[in-house]
RNA sequence: GGGCGUUUAGCUCAGCUGGUAUAGAGCACCUGCCUUACAAGCAGGGGGUCGUAGGUUCGAAUCCUACAUCGCCCACCA
């Protein structure tokens, strides 16, 4: 083994035989009961980010976990054909060739962009991969694919046939960049600093103006109305006035709608059916015909004058303005903040727009899915994200499908011109009422999460019910962003129910946002990128892995810097080295490890598989409850701090010393014992080093039951074994460090070279301790690097010496002429003060009579050992302190 | 406008059901060490009135209220 661990090659290495042998590959005959997660599948927009790596290692830690747990574990990967951003990104690269969509034609831009997915979908699995995510590759799916492709029809016609997808021309929200249709969810609204003009309308009677009060000026050349509140007197005189509506001399009227607010603005409101959603439904209710002025790409178009023909529609805003201005319409212009969709895919400012569009209705499929969250049968994690699910579940609204670009589904409908409108999953020859063959497909496609909703079990092989499906649907874990909680989560638990009548998963983690140490978004265009793929060659996989999973808590978003991934590295050297020391030690060829009995066992053996029985149920119960930072901490701690900083040190005593064989191959199988379990317990968290551990472990040892495996992954995980913990060797062993420490810090502060050999007299509180204390003479020895330590209740006090009081225990470092006198002086006096104030806040507990009364007996009690053992410790450490001022 | 969350060491954050003799970790800092697994390391140390003000309680970083702060999500304020 080399002197420092070199992830790169090793997890190439590692990652390719694990594909080799098959290990990742699910089996719908086992035996075993089943565990499985779909991926949310990334875009073959682009390539692997920080978001990506963070939420694969989350289900490939589960994943692994329960592998090792005996669970027939199913791990789908796939990807997603996001429609209009993929879209987006080719019409990108085909302009930079000077090409553009409509001058191919669709079924040649489709073809563009099938070549555009192969590429960037190897990328992205080859991406995955290098994570050490152990995906069921042969499982592998894309939103495209045939039998997707035909979920994706099935759902639309069953629903269709329910009533339940409807067509219809309403307001929407448009991207006029992208030129489709988005959902309400595909908005994003952000809070701009706008202006509220006020514009003077006036009567056709000439007899004066209303003023109305408006954000997009423009629209003023589609409005139908002005609406006032039917209970607004200042209107009642007026409302049967006609108004003449400026620019465009049309004659519009006064209506009368609740909806208006008398406080807003000056109580009147411009009615602009064709290009506001709220206007739009006034219009309904008023049979108002809409005047649409903007066109597809939010050019102003229509009934509208020559003047502003053609022109964008935020230079017609001003130009128009201005031409009010000067009619002298224009009453005042206030400042005005207020929220502004913006197109989730290319922030531009989304536009209200009247068109046909397809919608599924959504309350009936909600209702399960919203009863599934109040009734905890789904579950998230972190449990606050339940009141927003419920909440956006609660206010549903219809969700718009379609989408006026070409890279989807194309919506599985037919016009003929007879009229007919046929809605079938194959697509149709002739039309059934006129027998004609010239049918129409619609030329819409279906919003990516309308094939993303279906996801667990359409990538089974829905709607045939195959035994892999019978296997692993519904899955259990679902790890994802909460940002697209609406667009994806709640949709798949909705169309779970309805297709096919299961919760699709039982536990949906929402884990943070992947930030920079500013807390900023990673993003391409503030340049705060940091690419996984360049942190794996230097640090590794495993490092990338831990690092991020131990410094997050639950929920919270991941802060990276560039130091971050020093955690993950350190450990990961740190571990190697501990294990190439081990196997080191081991000479020749292999030996058959075994856990000695226990007589043979000495404390810090008994001490070590205390600890590592509580550990292994910390990692277990951590792991499940989705704690994945407790579990980092947890194994890290153990292995660095108590494993490498006591247990092998302690252990080295036994290594060195020659000539007694059964004491070095018990050190050895113990080492071996906790090493293994060690490897185990990290290596959900850390695969490939783990892996490669495990195989020069196997190399040198052999251990029934423990090494079980040629793969680390196909290793059992470890269970506790309650016989192991032993309490009483634990408070024994804290003494023990304690004492230790207490005496490393003497030689510190006095500034003791580590080549000055030392005695240490220690006066231990009790028989007990004194037994105990008896026993570790070694230990302290080696550890505190002393010469000799003598340890009796019977023994004298030394001549001057630094001392500490260890929990009753008095401890004396003897150094002739090298313990300083004031250092002494000046650490006695502070423990002194330091013990006085917590005597003096336990001495007031005590003596209140509501704390004795009122707390319970249990607390009492320890609180007056507490009080008891601080009295002590005061005492002793006065007496060592009066001491040095006696000698003076 | 509604909802959710954050505020703990110089920095980034843990701290779950209120009670552990000193509220933890990593990084940074100071001191001493290249001690034959590891300088990506070892040993030791300094550093905190737990955002503010009230309240509940025998006891509050932890529960409640208000305020402040920063951030996120939702919303048809024209």
């Amino acid at each position: 083994m080399e002197k420092q661990y070199n992830p790169s090659t090793v997890e190439e290495r590692t990652y390719r035989r694990w594909l080799e042998r098959r290990y990742f590959h699910a089996d719908e005959s086992s035996p075993k009961p089943a565990y499985s997660i779909v991926i949310p599948p990334p875009n073959v927009t682009g390539v692997l980010h920080m978001g990506h790596a963070l939420n694969n290692a989350i289900q490939d830690i589960l994943i692994r976990h329960r592998r090792m747990k005996g669970f027939e574990v199913m791990w789908m990967p796939g990807t997603d054909h996001a429609g209009i951003a993929t879209q987006n990104v080719v019409e990108r690269r085909l302009a930079k060739e000077k090409k553009n969509r409509h001058a191919m034609g669709r079924e040649a831009f489709v073809n563009e962009v099938w070549k555009w997915k192969e590429e960037y979908h190897a990328t992205i699995t080859t991406q995955l991969k290098k994570l050490g995510s152990s995906c069921d590759w042969d499982r592998e799916r894309f939103t495209m694919d045939d039998g997707l492709s035909a979920a994706v029809r099935k759902v639309f016609v069953e629903l269709y046939n329910e009533g339940l997808i409807y067509r219809g021309k309403y307001i929407i929200n448009w991207c006029p960049r992208c030129r489709t249709a988005l959902s309400d969810e595909e908005a994003e609204h952000k809070e701009l600093n706008g202006k509220l003009y006020h514009l003077k309308y006036p009567y056709e009677d000439g007899s004066g103006h209303v003023v109305v009060a408006t954000t997009r000026p423009e629209t003023m050349l589609g409005d139908v109305a002005v609406a006032v509140n039917p209970a607004d007197e200042r209107y009642a005189a007026v409302k049967n006035k006609k108004i003449a509506l400026p620019l465009t001399g049309r004659s519009i009227p006064f209506i009368e709608d609740g909806f208006v607010d008398r406080e807003f603005g000056t109580g009147a409101v411009k009615v602009t059916t064709a290009h506001d959603p709220n206007d739009f439904q006034m219009g309904l209710r008023h049979n108002l015909e809409p005047v649409v002025v903007m066109d597809e790409g939010a050019l102003m178009a229509g009934e509208i004058p020559e003047k502003y023909k053609g022109m964008d529609r935020f230079e017609c805003r001003k130009t128009l303005v201005a031409d009010l201005e000067a009619a002298g319409l224009v009453e005042k212009i206030d400042e005005h903040n207020h929220s502004v969709g913006h197109c989730y895919r290319c922030q531009t400012v989304v536009e209200p727009y009247y068109s046909d569009q397809w919608f599924v209705k959504m309350k009936p499929l909600a209702e399960p899915a919203l009863a599934a969250a109040v009734n905890d049968e789904v579950r998230f994690y972190p449990a606050r994200w339940k009141k927003t699910y419920i909440d956006w579940m609660e206010n549903i609204r219809d969700w718009c499908i379609s989408r006026q670009i070409w890279w989807g589904h194309q919506i599985p409908v037919w016009y003929c011109g007879c009229g007919e409108i046929i809605v079938s999953e194959e697509t149709p020859q002739t039309c059934k009422k006129c027998s004609s063959t010239a049918l129409t497909q619609d030329s819409d496609v279906l919003d990516t999460w309308f094939s993303s909703w279906l996801w667990p079990f359409s990538t089974m092989g829905w709607p045939e019910d195959n035994d892999f499906m019978k296997k692993f649907y519904p899955t259990d874990t679902l790890a994802t962003a909460p940002e697209i909680l609406f667009f994806w989560v709640a949709r798949m638990i909705m169309a779970g129910y309805r297709f096919t009548g299961k919760l699709p998963f039982t536990d949906v983690i929402l884990h943070g946002t992947v930030r920079d140490k500013t807390g900023r978004k990673m993003s391409k265009s503030l340049g705060n990128i940091i690419d996984p793929l360049e942190v794996i060659p230097v640090y590794g996989a495993d490092a990338l892995r831990f690092s991020m999973i131990m410094i997050t808590a639950q929920g919270s978003d991941v802060f990276l810097g560039k130091d971050t991934f020093d955690i993950g590295r350190n450990f990961a050297n740190k571990l190697w080295n501990a294990s190439r020391f081990l196997l080191g030690n081991i000479k020749d060829g292999a030996i058959q490890g075994t856990l000695p009995p226990i007589d043979r066992m000495k404390a810090e053996d008994k001490w070590i598989l205390s600890k590592l029985q509580r550990v292994i149920k910390d990692m277990d119960s951590a792991i499940s409850a989705y704690r994945f930072n407790e579990a980092c901490h947890t194994i890290y701690d153990f292995t660095w701090h108590e494993f490498c900083d006591w247990y092998v040190e302690a252990k080295k005593a036994d290594f060195y010393q020659d000539g007694d064989p059964q004491r070095k191959s018990d050190a050895l199988s113990l080492c071996g014992y906790v090493l293994a379990s060690i490897l185990k317990l990290l290596h959900p968290l850390m695969p490939f080093i783990t892996e490669e551990i495990w195989a020069h472990l196997r190399e040198k040892m052999t251990f029934d039951g423990l090494i079980d495996a040629e793969s680390i992954m196909l290793a059992k995980y470890p269970e506790p074994e309650p016989s192991l913990i032993n309490e009483s060797v634990e408070s024994d062993f804290d003494l023990l460090k304690n004492c230790i420490v207490a005496l490393r810090t003497i030689r510190s502060e006095n500034n003791i070279p580590p080549d000055k050999t030392g005695t240490a007299v220690i006066i231990p509180a009790d028989r007990e301790s004194e037994a105990w204390l008896v026993s570790q003479t070694a230990t302290i020895n080696l550890f505190a690097k002393l010469s000799e330590t003598t340890v009796s209740v019977d023994a004298q006090k030394p001549g001057f010496a630094g001392s500490a009081v260890v929990k009753g225990n008095q401890l004396f470092l003897c150094l002739e002429g090298l313990i300083d006198k004031n250092v002494e002086i000046e650490r006695l006096t502070k423990e002194v003060a330091r013990l006085k104030s917590i005597a003096d806040s336990a001495k007031a507990r005590l003596e209140s009579e509501s704390f004795i009364s009122r707390a319970p007996a249990d607390i009492v009690e320890k609180e007056k050992e507490k009080y008891q053992g601080i009295l002590v410790n005061l005492e002793k450490t006065e007496k060592a302190l009066a001491m040095i001022y006696i000698r003076e």
